[in-house]
DNA sequence: TATTGTTATACTCTATAACTATA
DNA sequence: TATAGTTATAGAGTATAACAATA
């Protein structure tokens, strides 16, 4: 029995021994993947996974505040300063100051930014990964669900 | 039923919606996951997870190709430079230019870089992660076996 | 001419700390 | 004092193109 091998210009086919078993190795391969497919679809609109993921949270909750969002994403403060001024920008997204707290940046949707979630969201939550995957539809469901366990993100038992 | 929530500094619960369901953020999400346990256990050492999968393969296939490192573990070739310059710098990977094309660039483990993969491999592969983690031992391996139907990467079936 | 690897540039994301303005 | 957000800086990773040496 050979061992596995990927890809390779070389004369000899590439071990990667127990590497195939690593989650980390995996999940890293898988999200090249899910990147090259992004990209596929939702490239033509410039936008990035995370900030479309950033519209789509705000979209869910108007108002909420940009630290909140930070957190809830796992984006650095720094970094969430820059790319809320990305979506600014580009007339997705405003900014607002609350009276009771005026050190707090609250988000919304503009009209445009809404228009674009409510469009674009089918291709962008994936369920257009069925193309011509590996995975059957059965599977699929079973992957997110385990992702779902490992993150701790399941929502309510 | 309230909505799905994560984290917040909010007073609401923040909604999250079909996201939980998105295989690109369930993915990212677990990544975060990872890393953080990378670096709890391996951190001391200064490498990053990447550079521990290059020192991984070299090991496996000695005098290997940079081009082909690239390739297999998706890396671009002038970050692949970067990253072979840092393993030399540290004493782990030693470069050779063959004769027969002298293009090319050869990378082998030293003896200091060997003795450092045999002795971090357990750890490094995640055989680790299932510390007090959400999953069980068949679920933690239900979930390889799918990512890697997912990637591509069923060895020999 | 084509290929291997390197250099250079630029941008994103991360990490960190210092700063402001509010509280 | 502590908190929310910003700015600044540095490093890693990515993308791209131009380049040298070799094939």
């Amino acid at each position: 029995m050979p061992d596995d091998a990927l890809q390779t210009t070389e004369d000899a086919p590439i071990k990667l021994g127990e590497l195939t078993n690593g989650l980390g190795f995996l999940i890293r391969i898988a999200q090249v993947k899910l990147f090259e497919n992004f990209f596929e679809h939702l490239g033509e609109y410039g936008l990035k996974p995370g900030e479309f993921t950033v519209l789509w949270v705000i979209g869910l909750n108007p108002g909420l505040r940009q630290g909140t969002v930070a957190n809830t994403l796992h984006i650095k403060p720094a970094h969430m300063t820059k790319l809320t001024g990305r979506l600014v920008e580009r007339g997705l997204v405003s900014r607002a100051t609350p009276a009771d707290d005026r050190r707090a940046v609250r988000l919304s949707l503009t009209p445009e930014g809404q228009k674009f979630v409510d469009s674009k969201k089918d291709a962008f939550l994936n369920h257009n990964f069925d193309e011509k995957e590996a995975l059957s539809p059965e599977e699929a469901e079973q992957l997110i669900s385990l992702l779902r366990k490992f993150t701790g993100l399941n929502a309510c038992p």
